[in-house]
Formats: structure tokens, sequence, C-alpha cells
DNA sequence: GCCGTTTTCGGCCCGACTGTTTTCAGTCG
């Protein structure tokens, strides 16, 4: 059962509550939804937690759920939920996907038309809808008739609750909007919001806010954007629309006198801003979108321009967005003792990049010349870079024959050495395949030609987690083996990660001086911000690398800074971010 | 049902928007 499963169960376990009696049981109400978004984004599997007795220390889990979830995790269920669940139609749970959907209403038209079957009410709301039904109903009317028939129609194409977009996708697609408000005059800032100004892997919505004295001109801008598909809602302070992507991109509006305290509450994340509020409110303040006021008080609310002022009234420190997710980092803001970010000016070169150098590779070739890289590379301000082309097919040479290529390889960037040596450095490695059975796709005389290799999985993806840990550690052995790259496999939104024991990997990197890469490219992200923060307490050297196949691709480190500072890293934990003198040093550990 | 930031008892984030309403309920973020 993963966390996805088990945070589903305890918010059905929430919405059964709130459908039973919301006064009777307003705070488990509140704490199962706490405990289910708490799991929902739980670092580790809760099934290995309770397999190693470390279940308790989840925030939000107390002595009662923790014991319903040992009985969930042993027995595969739980006498409790159950009996909650029962107590209203399951034909409720399936609806509660659809967005616009809530507990309240799942259950008013479950009950209001009898449809008692889990596997076809979405569809039954849809016939009683069509048929005019729902319109009638005291409470509905012709229009949220509409709006269910439309919700489901979209929850059917695939826009469900949890649909998202690669974080560079989402981030395209808001500069572009951001261009487009920046045209209107009436415009004075503008900055993403949300999940996308926190960097996280993937985005839902687009959010984004824009700091005005002339609101309405702003809204009516925005809801004339041209690629825009429909309108969902338009206030006097906000609006959504449906871009003709499909993408909803919501805007909030402010004057700029009140501008930070609506960046920080719309920055979140959620459980970020409820810790910081419960925090406020035992310090007699309560916190909103506006401001700052006395707690039961109808004072107005004291404006903040900046996010900084805002925290510091609280007597925090200006949290960076990446960190802002209730994983500690109010605690240290508190102590005024939050790292110190790593930031895209300490890069100083990237090393997995992909030229069109005939190598003869296994995978896809680059399309750009070595030169053309490294011109590309000196214009982002880099003082080294190395490049790692996929080795030499093996089926297609025989070692000897690899052996001569990576020779003039070797030849080839030696001269560009000599060609650049006033202005960048070179590195020669190469991206070399770790075989199903551990061991690397060339033979050690080539390895030795290398500055170092990266080395990754390319096949059999599906081992499993003991057989995978093995090969990947095998792979690693080799001492000319120097950086495991896209360490987990996954890409999103279309393949999982293959499994490994990460406190193996980790153990093994620190011992015999290996790093772990975090991949730029926009559907890898990986290793996983998560990861990254677990590798970094333990010590573990990262670099950062675009694995770009073209120039262009080579912007794309940015996103791998994201991921790097959503991992809390600082400049000192990640390799490419050294002098080069210090860089060569290491690989010739 | 959780939690300790003034509390091991007594609190529990806050507001916008929509649709259907003459004052609010439901959903969302």
């Amino acid at each position: 059962m993963t966390n996805l499963e088990i945070s589903k169960i305890l918010k059905n376990v929430a919405s059964a509550y709130s459908i039973q009696d919301e006064k009777k049981y307003r705070f488990q109400i509140i704490a199962y939804d706490k405990a289910a978004e708490s799991i929902e984004h739980s670092p580790t599997e809760l099934r290995e937690l309770y397999k190693d007795g470390k279940l308790s220390g989840i925030p939000g889990v107390g002595p009662t759920i923790q014991g319903r979830l040992e009985e969930l995790l042993s027995t595969g269920k739980v006498a409790h939920f159950e009996e909650v669940l029962s107590s209203v139609p399951a034909s409720v749970f399936p609806l509660l996907d659809v967005p616009s959907f809530g507990p309240k209403k799942a259950f008013r038209l479950v009950s209001e038309f009898d449809l008692q079957d889990p596997a076809t009410v979405i569809a039954d709301v849809v016939k009683i809808a069509k048929e005019g039904k729902i319109a009638t109903l005291p409470g509905f009317g012709e229009k949220s008739q509409a709006d269910i028939l439309r919700a489901i129609e979209e929850y059917g194409r695939g826009k469900t609750k949890t649909a998202r977009m690669v974080l560079p996708y989402a981030m395209e697609l808001a500069r572009k909007m951001i261009a487009y408000l920046e045209e209107s005059p009436a415009v004075i800032r503008a900055s993403t919001l949300g999940s996308l100004r926190r960097r996280r892997e993937t985005v839902g919505d687009i959010d984004i806010a824009v700091a005005t004295n002339d609101p309405k001109a702003v809204l009516d801008h925005f809801t004339a954007y041209p690629h825009k598909e429909r309108i969902i809602e338009r206030g006097e302070r906000t609006s959504s629309i449906i871009v003709s992507s499909g993408k909803q991109i919501d805007l909030m509006v402010e004057s700029p006198k009140g501008f930070g305290a609506l960046l920080q509450h719309f920055t979140g994340s959620k459980a970020h801003n409820v810790h910081l509020r419960e925090y406020a409110l035992s310090k007699g303040l309560s916190l909103s979108d506006y401001g700052i006021r006395k707690r039961d008080t109808d004072d107005p609310y004291t404006l903040y321009e900046t996010e900084e002022s805002f925290y510091a009234v609280l007597g925090l420190q200006w949290v960076p967005p990446e960190m802002r997710e209730n994983t500690g980092e109010i605690e240290l803001a508190l102590k005024n003792t939050l790292p110190t970010l790593l930031e895209i000016k300490d890069m100083k070169g990237d090393f997995h990049l992909h030229s069109s150098y005939p190598i003869e590779p296994s995978h896809d070739m680059g399309l750009n010349s070595m030169d053309e890289m490294i011109a590309r590379a000196l214009e982002l301000g880099y003082t080294y870079l190395g490049f790692s082309e996929h080795n030499p097919s093996i089926s297609k040479h025989t070692q000897k024959q690899v052996f001569d290529i990576l020779s003039k390889r070797k030849d080839f960037i030696d001269k560009l050495n000599v060609k650049y040596k006033n202005t960048i450095r070179v590195f020669s490695l190469l991206e070399t395949d770790i075989l199903p059975n551990g061991s690397l796709a060339i033979e050690d005389d080539a390895l030795q030609l290398l500055d170092g290799s990266i080395v990754s999985v390319h096949s059999a993806f599906d081992m499993d987690s003991d057989a995978m840990t093995q090969r990947v550690l095998k792979g690693l052995s080799h001492p000319k083996a120097k950086i495991l790259a896209h360490p987990t496999g996954r890409l999103l939104n279309q393949r999982p990660a293959y499994e490994l024991h990460w406190d193996q990997i980790f153990d093994y990197c620190l011992k015999h001086n290996k790093a772990l890469e975090i991949n730029a490219a926009p559907q890898r992200l990986d290793l996983p911000d998560i990861i990254v923060r677990e590798a970094i307490k333990k010590g573990i050297k990262l670099f950062i690398d675009t694995d770009s196949h073209a120039i262009n691709q080579m912007d794309l480190m940015e996103y791998g800074v994201s991921v790097a500072r959503r991992g809390w890293a600082t400049p000192n934990d990640i390799l490419n971010a050294l002098p080069y003198n210090e860089l060569k040093d290491w690989f010739e550990k």
C-alpha cells in the first residue's frame, strides 16, 4: 500500500466524518485531513517505516492514528475506518476525485437520487444532470448543473485534481503570461506563486500575483489573454482562466503596499502557512493574505510591502520559497540559522553534455559540436565543463574498436584544452552504461583514457530493489566511475523510479568518493528533492548537470539548481560549484 | 484527534468566489 493510497483512505475518513456530522467531528476532520496531507508528502513510504518500526514521528500522526496505521499496514484494513466509512454510501468516494465535488455535494446527489453503485456513480450523475434533474433540487440550479457536467467532462479528459505539468513547462507558460501582463501599464510587479514559486518538480495550476493600483485594469487585461480558452471565475481581486493548452492560470492582484503579505500567503505551502499561522496565534497575532493584526479583533490589517518585513514581524528570517514545506524551516528561521542555499550564479560548469562528436554511441547523440557547446558554456560564465557522450555501442564494435574511438576522442579533447587554454577547462568524461549484471559497458583500458566516467542505468529497469542496488554498487565500484547519473531512472508522468536501497548507496558514495547527479532534464529532475535532502544530510556530494543534447538545453541548469535548493543544498554540497583546482583534485582522488 | 511556538488542557488558519441565496453553504487554495 503506497503513501498515496493510505492518504486517500484518511481523506475518505475525514469526508465520511464531515458527512455524518461536521460540527461534532470538526476536529477529527481537521486531524485526519492533516495526517493525510502529511503522509501524502512523506519522503519515505510508510510501509518501509512500519517495517523498521519508525512509524512514530510523522507530523499530524498521534497515538490514535498511528495505531490505526499499524493495523492497516499489518492486516490491510482497519475496523474503525470500515465502521466510519460504512456510515456513508460507498458511491460518494469516487465523486470526490472530481474537481468541484466535496463531501457535501457528493453525498447530496448520491442520496437524493439513490445512486448506490460506486462503479457507475459518475456516469449516473452525468445522466441525471443531462435529464435536468439536478437543477430542480433546492440549493442547485441550471448553472450548477452545467458546472457539474463540465467538471465531470474535464475529469474524464484527465484534468483530475492531481494531473500536473513538469516544472520547466509550467515555468515557460508562466513566463509567457507574465510577459503579457507586463504589457499593461497598470502592472507594477508580477511574480509566480504557489508550487511554481516553490519550484516543485511538478505543478498543478499556474498562480501569478500582480502588484497594481488599478486591479480592474489588470483583471480586464488578464481575462482578455489571447490564448485563453475560457474564464473560470472573475472577481474583484482574483480571476482564473483556462489557456489553450488546457492548463489553468490563476491571478491575484494587490496594492504594492500589501504585496508582501499576498506573496507570502499564496506561495504556501499550505503546511508552511498553517504552521506559521498557528505560531502567530500563539503570539497573539492573526495572519492573512492581507497582512497581520491582533488575533480575535477586527482591526485593520497592518500591510507589508515585502515578504521579508512580514516574516520579520514574527521574529523569523525570510524563508526561501523552495524551503517552505514545513519540514523544519520555520524552527530554523526562528533561530536565524537557515542555510545559505545554492544559487545559479554559483554554478561553474556542466558535466553531462552530449556533443555530436562521432563516437558511434549506444544511445542518442548530441546535435552540436564540442566547440559550439564550449561557446555556450562561455556565455553562461562557466570556467570548466565535461563532455560525456554515451559510450560507443558495444553491439556494433569490438572492445578494441571502442578503445580506438575513445583514444582518438582523448586526443581531440586534449587539443581543445590547448585551444581554450586561458578561457575554459574541458574534462574528458563518458556516460557509461551499467549493464544488468552490474559491469560497465566498456573495458578497463578504455576507461583509463578518461578523467572519469558518469555511469547510469539505461536498460532492464524492472529489477527488484536488492538486485538493482547490487547492480548500481557494482557499476560504481570501478575507480573511474565517479558520478551516478539520473540515479532513480524516473521519467515524470511516464515511468516510475526503480527502487534502490538508498542507505547502502549513500554509505558507498561516502566511503568511496562517489557523487550523485541531479539531472536537470525536464522529464527527469532526478535525484528527487527529498532524496537530495537525505543525501546532503549524510554528507554526499552532488553534481548538477543538464544532460544536454543541444546547446539550448544547457539553459536548463536553473531547474537542477531548483531541485538542489529544495533539498537545502548549499554551494559546498555541489561539486560543480567548486573552483577548477578543487574539482580536478576530486576527480583524481 | 493532535499538539506543546504561553498551554499536558484547551485550543485548532483564513479568506475569495460561485451559485443560490435574502444571509449562506460548499469548495478551493
